[in-house]
DNA sequence: CAAATCATGTAATGTGTTACATGATTCG
DNA sequence: CGAATCATGTAACACATTACATGATTTG
């Protein structure tokens, strides 16, 4: 239900198509999940059923229609009602956790390879966030409040695999200690 | 799929019936996620199927039979394979952050109480896992390296905790220095 | 000349959650 | 006497991912 209210926020700041959101979603790395066609594209006719958007059809040559949805007062309220809802807790599923968990069957050699290459890719992912914030292309900026809730989410994931980064590395480096069963 | 794993893991310990691995699904905390009927006894089928697993039926009167699920050869071969293959990156999804994003309509008093019961989730959270680490229920402790992994893994989420906590608090002090839009 | 951009959507499949269903026994 | 335990499972729904489909235009 997340991606309706994602929706309607971006909306709250202009006017947009599908194909414009997908790639709003794409750009922010922060709402990563359902950039995709399926889920934005049924959200938008849900809304629109809802009367919490608005449509105006684009006809163009050669093309498909351009659909513009705008949201409408009726939006706007369902967002804010939606923004002062009872935050929840992150939801985290982290399946490297569950191969450490069985990992004992394996020779140091192996363990702290698997180690190290978790490693690797939680450090990509880290200079990623740390450049998408720097580039900071979503964020509209229009207030200094809101220019430094843009900037703390994006420090809430930079923080977040620097967390994780810290905590492979200490794993590997007491790992030392242990021979292999 | 991590689900299969995650069963023939606890089954490499010993042989269980469904049951048992609800339990262990729910007393471990750690994979929560799919501690539901429905995956494990959807799940087991399959690794029955595959032959990861052998089934053994045992009848009781006035309750439905038993079935002991043990894991195979073939089950401890697959389980050793997965372990080793290549690690993913957590998948994180904080609709907290989306509330966030949209928040520069509230007043500085609604932001600061939406943000205060944010803490507040994330601290009782934060005492639930610093409590199941300390009672360590499912882990079974057979090789001190096992248990290092197991107590990493409690580690590894009491210090996202902690540093989600450090975050919102951050969050809380400097928002005092914004006015409202 | 291949790939990306624009722009809509559908279909299939996978994964996860909640609720429902049965029914005796034991515990507080 | 109500709730939890034991023990299996099904059904409905929600949410997510990947691939497919079309087809002109622009960019490298």
């Amino acid at each position: 239900m997340t991606i309706k209210y994602a929706i309607l926020g971006f909306l709250s700041w202009q006017p947009a198509t599908g194909y414009d959101l997908k790639k709003l979603f794409e750009d922010s790395g922060t709402f990563h999940w359902s950039g995709n066609n399926n889920q934005i594209y049924k959200a938008l006719v849900e809304l629109h059923n809802n009367a919490l958007v608005t449509l105006e059809v684009q006809q163009q040559e050669d093309r498909p229609p351009r659909k513009i949805y705008t949201i409408t007062e009726k939006g706007r309220a369902a967002l804010k009602r939606w923004v002062l809802s009872e935050p929840e807790l992150p939801q985290i599923r982290n399946t490297f956790l569950v191969q450490l968990a069985w990992a004992d069957q394996l020779t140091s050699a192996e363990l702290d390879e698997l180690a190290a290459r978790y490693e690797e890719e939680v450090h990509t992912q880290l200079r990623m966030f740390r450049l998408q914030k720097q580039r900071n292309k979503v964020s509209p900026q229009r207030t200094p409040r809101e220019e430094f809730l843009w900037s703390m989410i994006a420090d809430n994931w930079i923080s977040l695999y620097e967390n994780e980064l810290n905590w492979i590395r200490r794993l590997r480096h007491e790992l030392t200690a242990y021979p292999e069963s």
